[in-house]
DNA sequence: GTTCTCACA
DNA sequence: TGTGAGAA
């Protein structure tokens, strides 16, 4: 595999990672986190589900998924949840920024 | 399977 | 900071 079909195959992870979109329950099996805490968590306000239009059910994407393992890490080193959230939530911020720019550096130089 | 709420540790 | 139980 060159190194065309290799960026090639990451742009598809990347993808099929942003159109991954799971339920309370697949998250839970995933992360090991048990789904009353899921709840708990949102109830205060450390992740914003998709309430999926029809039903109620709550769904979640890759980034959800990755913050609430970021502040399962902070509990666990002995962090309060709202402590982790602020932190867990800044991280991202400044994270997501930086691959902004950097996808719009990519877009700028391409063609 | 999911939702919520109330009580409890 | 969570959990258990019950009900829808």
């Amino acid at each position: 595999m060159d190194e065309n079909q290799q960026n090639l195959h990451h742009l598809l992870d990347f993808e099929l990672l942003n159109k991954l979109i799971v339920g309370i329950g697949e998250v839970s099996d995933i992360t090991g986190i048990p789904t009353r805490k899921i709840r708990y968590w949102e109830e205060k306000g450390a992740i914003e589900s998709e309430k999926s239009g029809e039903g109620s059910t709550r769904r979640y994407n890759y980034l959800n998924v990755k913050k609430m393992l970021l502040i399962q890490e902070m509990l666990d080193e002995g962090f309060t949840l709202d402590a982790a959230i602020k932190k867990v939530e800044k991280r991202m911020e400044t994270l997501n920024e930086a691959f902004r720019k950097l996808a719009n550096t990519m877009t700028e130089h391409r063609e």
